[in-house]
DNA sequence: TCTACGACTATTTTT
DNA sequence: TAGTCGTAGA
């Protein structure tokens, strides 16, 4: 081993130090926002490998993201300076995905399963729903799907749901099994089957059990407040009694309890395994002193943490800036300006983050940077892998490499429209549910016995042959070539050619992206030694890529959700659409769990932030297309008041609406510069369907103008008066 | 098979 | 408001 100690432990303070070196059987290590938690995984397998001579085959490492496991198999790398090829390392599901494909017989499972993303399971249970008579309406794809997951993630087969003779929970169980039956005989893997059958597989197999137990002496979990039941009940089945569990975390960070993930996993470590010692990383290296100090108030707000409180080396910092906007067009404006003035200060696009609640919000900002021309860039949205016509080239792709995909089948039976409707693909359908066949397998039956129409029959035979000669022809096995041949032959390009010129455009560029993919894709020495084809090799890393490439070129302002801004930091942060409803959520407002979490949001935002951090809310915005009243969010009152500097508008409770009378928007006036309104505060108006109110408020100009009317009937309410359609008699 | 229109809905998302 | 989705009708 060519690395000493002194250069593991090089730069790490105390805490870091001692939790890299414990010699604690298990460990727990609480780690705060930017307190450099990574850095710790990275440094305590260094340590294990260079320090403890352990083997990099005995070392686990889970993390939730292929990011994430990719830029901390390179720092190992790098800091080691070996290949550490037989360490594991990736997230649970390529970890339970490589299990499930090591020991496919014992997992029964064929040795050329597919991968459903949430697409392909939606459809599926569509279908599913067909299949039983079920009504769409009154069983929605979606909240079936909901059911099946959780029940997946709890651990929990369709067996072993407990009815309590209840119609609704029968019926739903009944559906998933129907959708369980389906999967396993097309060999079909969801994501969180992945997930409970790699569990199955060593929960039932006691000799595998005690292989990987023997073999994975230490397992390191990233992210650990994010684990769900079935991801926390893995680890630990696999570290037995024996193994020892490292793993990082920060409850004050918990963010997905919506998907399945439990707080209750990094609360109750301690209890659940003997011999943990508790580190916590509290010295923030990110933000500067007031950042954090906001952070804090705004966390402590929350019960049951484990407690943390995050301190800084570094300055004290600028103030916190808040601003309170008229409505959403004047926040957006404010936005824009803010930001030129920051790119002329010096400041690069990609050093400035705009973070909201819900990606509705982005529309407005996109336009404004645009107007503005300032580049940005959208996290979010359509991952490549699930872009339309990505997902039907790789359709025809799943049928090469397998021709009972029936999910594959589905999607490009008649895509492009090949004479194949709805009525034979049901026919197709029924026929392989009562023989219980692929649909590849039912569609040739039916040929054969001459049930089909002579025109589906044809049109069939010449799919079924253009797959074949696909097939015949890539006995090359380079991908590309094969990519290449179902574009042309599948006359898929033909068929986005008729969309409107843009859209096709891009569909195409897409495809050559998918062909350079093809190209690039190197298959790993594991997937090689599984015996996959190339082609199967793709398909798998394709399941569990987001595909998410960043752009390199130019910088660009980073637009995200303040969920998808977790694990990332900028110089600069945006928090807008800071209102009760909008941030905490309406939806989340009641519920005290939910509002913590929420809360825990708002700290993560916060705490993305290295040295300057705006604010805003709106005092009405646009919801569902109703103008709707804003309160500033309570979060914001729960900063101290110390650290922030109110740009405009009150954060505290409007009494009366009062705060709308204050001084105009420096920005608005640039947008409609002194135009005077036509009405005054007194003046007595009429609306069509509020009935005769008077003015008792007024702010904003032109188009933004807003009135604050008493109505006589139903009381008060903020208008915009542009839309109001106000007469003054 | 394609188009048009009405109904419906509207947090967060990795794998 | 705006976008998606399913169905009716040509």
């Amino acid at each position: 081993m060519n690395i000493s100690t002194e250069t593991i432990l090089n730069n790490l303070n105390d805490d870091q130090a001692a939790a890299v070196t414990t010699e604690a059987q298990n460990a727990l290590v609480l780690a705060g926002a930017g307190s450099g938690k990574t850095r710790v995984l990275v440094h305590r397998i260094a340590w294990l490998i260079g320090a403890e001579f352990i083997s990099p085959y005995s070392i686990l490492a889970v993390t939730f993201t292929n990011k994430a496991a990719a830029e901390m198999r390179n720092r190992i790398a790098y800091m080691l300076k070996q290949d550490v090829n037989n360490l594991w390392i990736g997230t649970f599901h390529s970890i339970a995905l490589r299990l499930l494909q090591i020991h496919t017989e014992v997992a029964k499972l064929p040795k050329n399963f597919q991968i459903l993303d949430s697409d392909d399971q939606y459809r599926l249970i569509r279908r599913c729903l067909g299949d039983l008579e079920l009504d769409e309406k009154q069983w929605p794809p979606r909240a079936i799907q909901g059911f099946i997951n959780d029940n997946k993630n709890e651990g929990l087969r369709a067996d072993e749901i407990e009815n309590f003779g209840d119609f609704n929970t029968q019926t739903l169980t009944k559906i998933y099994q129907q959708y369980e039956n389906h999967c396993q005989r097309a060999g079909l893997v969801d994501f969180a089957e992945m997930l409970l059958r790699a569990h199955e597989l060593l929960l039932n197999n006691d000799q595998l059990l005690h292989k990987y137990q023997m073999r994975f002496s230490h397992i390191l979990v990233d992210e650990f407040q994010d684990t769900n039941n079935i991801q926390s009940a893995f680890i630990q089945l696999l570290a037995g009694k024996n193994n020892k569990l490292f793993v990082v975390g920060d409850d004050d960070q918990s963010i997905y309890a919506w998907r399945g993930a439990k707080v209750d996993h990094i609360l109750d470590f301690q209890n659940l395994n003997n011999n943990t010692a508790l580190y916590k990383l509290e010295q923030n290296y990110r933000s500067t002193q007031n950042i954090l100090d906001a952070a804090n108030g705004v966390i402590e707000h929350n019960k049951n943490r484990l407690g943390k409180r995050l301190w800084s080396a570094q300055e004290q910092g600028d103030k916190i800036n808040i601003y309170g906007a008229h409505s959403e067009f004047d926040e957006a404006f404010y936005v824009g300006e803010a930001i030129e003035q920051l790119l002329r200060d010096t400041i690069r696009a990609d050093e400035i983050a705009i973070l909201y609640r819900s990606n509705a919000q982005s529309r407005l900002l996109e336009e404004t940077l645009i107007k503005r021309q300032i580049p940005y860039q959208i996290y979010g949205g359509l991952r490549f892998f699930e872009r339309m016509e990505i997902k039907d080239v790789m359709a025809y792709a799943r049928l090469v490499n397998n021709r009972h995909d029936d999910i594959g089948f589905e999607r490009v039976i008649n895509t492009p429209t090949r004479g194949m409707g709805l009525k034979t693909l049901n026919m197709i359908r029924n026929h392989a549910q009562i023989n219980q066949t692929s649909l590849w397998q039912s569609a040739i039956s039916l040929v054969k016995s001459g049930s089909l129409s002579n025109r589906a029959a044809s049109s069939f035979t010449a799919f079924c042959s253009m797959i074949d000669e696909l097939d015949n022809n890539h006995q090359d096995q380079i991908l590309s070539h094969l990519f290449h041949d179902i574009i042309e032959r599948s006359a898929l390009k033909d068929h986005y050619l008729k969309e409107p010129p843009e859209k096709a455009q891009t569909r195409l560029e897409n495809l050559d992206e998918l062909i350079n993919a093809a190209e690039t894709h190197q298959i790993s020495d594991e997937d090689a030694a599984l015996g996959l084809s190339p082609l199967a090799s793709f398909l798998a890393a394709v399941s569990l890529d987001a595909g998410d490439r960043d752009n390199e070129d130019e910088p660009h302002v980073q637009l995200m959700t303040l969920h998808s801004a977790k694990g990332l930091e900028f110089p600069i942060v945006f928090m807008v659409g800071m209102e009760q409803g909008l941030f905490p959520h309406q939806n989340s407002m009641e519920d005290f769990n939910k509002l913590q979490e929420e809360r825990r949001l708002c700290y993560v935002g916060i705490t993305r932030t290295e040295k300057k951090l705006f604010m805003s809310y709106a005092t009405s915005r646009r919801l569902r297309g109703k103008i709707t009243p804003c309160q500033p969010s309570q979060f914001l009152r729960e900063i101290p008041n110390q650290l922030v500097q109110q740009q405009r508008g009150n954060i505290h409770p409007a009494r009366h609406h009062r705060q709308i009378i204050d001084s105009a928007s420096p920005y608005q006036q640039q947008i409609q510069p002194n135009t005077d309104t036509p009405y005054h505060i007194g003046q007595t108006v009429h609306h069509a369907s509020f009935g005769e109110g008077v003015i008792t408020d007024m702010s904003g100009k032109g188009d933004y103008l807003q009135v604050l009317v008493q109505f006589n009937q139903v009381g008060p309410k903020v208008l915009a008066a542009k839309f109001a359609k106000l007469s003054t008699n």
